[in-house]
RNA sequence: GUGGAUGUAGCUCAGGUGGUUAGAGCACCAGGUUGUGGCCCUGGGGGUCGGGGGUUCAAGUCCCCUCAUUCACCCCA
């Protein structure tokens, strides 16, 4: 187990294999269809000046209580990443991206902090990938970044994933719904939890999703009662488009979600096999933020999304890295040439191991069994006449082949094997 | 931040009412085959019994504290 002070702090976790290589596959993935779709990778620091996050989310539990923020030993007020849509922001605006071709994609994949309790699939470093749809007002945009996180998250094998929306209005009819909702609470505010009745100060919106009075949020308005034409067509027509590809989609009344920076859409998908509160990623539409960072204003629509849930929601890994296939075994004094030869068997791109421990052959066959499935026998008269024993570990077969015409045979045969 | 559960080998776990050198399975290593794995047999390495304190002739076992893990709440990816 180990000594306390020297295990990973808590929250965390170090991912080893195969874990380690279902991440690597999931950011493959997920980053192929963010390019299949015209997204560009951006990768912003991993702690940004801390008024970055603050600008954003002044009034939310995120930078509020969970960020690690820190001071650092030149007095640079700093935090740790806590989401990725501020920091890309700040990239936006500082890159002076408003100026080139539009609309502008991104996306990202990496590490972000949360300093929360720590329970099933949440971590205080956790992974997400995202991506960022600057530059257009259009309902289909809100289409384009809905359905590449459902095909991501399909195509990683949670099928048929059901989203759900909402909007939560613009300038116009928000502070029309606030107002009556601040109203309706108030009248009922004996009958509300505690957090509620700090939300109906601090974030009326919120009082929506609580999950402790909902009775009372039955009897709540609707936003839909006082959405402006313009929040309604906008609305309808990110439905209607997500709904004509093919992705499920419907109306969550009460989905609000914890950042203040969003107008208009807010989106969420969840899973069963996650806790049923679980978001595996979310997102929706932020037209305010770059004005708020300083730069020009801009229409954007973006959304998170968490890779540890969403591997660990999988039915099935990912693919992950396969072994070395090919295991160099050699007889006693041979150790050298069979370390050379799984050197050039590497630079012909296949995956050989050699073993450097001056095992036994019988333990190298021992280990070739578990990590490999052709074991290659170097030494011997065999060797001196130019050949080299291969064995297939499945099957318990095993040819002489002339070195010379080794490679093309392993390739021949690791092929066949592969499909 | 609040509440519950749990901490014995790398992993999964045994260790009635406290009693000599703390066990098993799996995994790992070696031998049984002077050059051939997967099965089997034999042997081996590995443990601050989470940590500290207390009760006792004696604590893995009882008590207190602490730390960690985990689940839920809060909130979120």
């Amino acid at each position: 187990m180990g000594f306390e002070e020297f295990q990973t702090p808590r929250g965390t976790r170090d991912l080893l294999a195969p874990l380690s290589w279902q991440f690597e596959a999931m950011r493959r993935l997920a980053l192929e269809w963010a390019a299949r779709f015209g997204y560009d990778l951006i990768e912003t620091p991993i702690f940004e000046k801390s008024p970055v996050f603050l600008r954003v989310g002044e009034s939310t539990d995120i930078v509020q209580h969970e960020s690690y923020r820190f001071t650092d030993a030149g007095g640079d007020d700093l935090t740790l990443r806590p989401e990725g849509t501020a920091a890309v922001a700040r990239a936006w605006v500082q890159h002076g991206l408003s100026t080139a071709p539009q609309p502008v994609r991104l996306c990202y994949f990496g590490p972000m902090f949360r300093r929360e309790r720590p329970q099933a699939d949440r971590y205080r470093q956790h992974t997400q990938f995202g991506a960022e749809l600057y530059g257009s007002e259009s309902p289909l945009a809100d289409a384009e970044v809905i359905l590449l996180a459902t095909r991501v998250v399909d195509t990683a094998g949670l099928r048929n994933p059901e989203v759900r929306v909402n909007s939560i209005g613009c300038e116009e009819c928000r502070p029309r719904y606030r107002e009556a909702l601040v109203q309706f609470f108030t009248e009922r505010q004996a009958s509300l939890c505690e957090d509620c009745r700090v939300r109906l100060k601090q974030n009326p919106l919120r009082l929506l999703d609580c999950k402790q009075d909902v009775e009372i949020r039955k009897e709540a308005p609707d936003l839909a009662d006082y959405w402006c034409d313009a929040c309604r067509d906008h609305i309808t027509a990110v439905m209607g488009a997500v709904g004509a590809a093919g992705q499920t989609i419907r109306r969550d009344p009460h989905l609000v979600r914890g950042l203040d920076y969003y107008t208009r859409t807010v989106f969420e998908v969840g899973h069963p096999s996650l806790g049923d509160q679980v978001a595996l990623f979310g997102g929706g539409r932020y037209d305010g933020l770059s004005g708020a960072l300083g730069g020009a204003p801009a229409p954007a629509v973006g959304f998170g999304m968490g890779i540890d849930r969403l591997i660990s929601a999988l039915p099935t890994p990912p693919e992950a890295e396969s072994a070395p296939r090919v295991y160099v075994a050699h007889l006693p004094g041979f150790d050298q040439q069979a370390f050379l030869l799984a050197l050039s068997l590497r630079e012909r791109g296949m995956a050989a191991d050699a073993d450097i421990l001056g095992r036994s052959l019988k333990a190298q066959l021992k280990d070739a069994g578990r990590r490999a499935v052709l074991a290659l026998i170097v030494g011997g008269t065999e060797w001196e006449n130019g050949t080299v024993g291969v064995r297939d570990l499945a099957q318990g077969t095993q040819d002489n082949i002339p070195r010379d015409a080794l490679a093309g045979y392993l390739a021949e045969r690791l092929q066949g094997d592969r499909a």
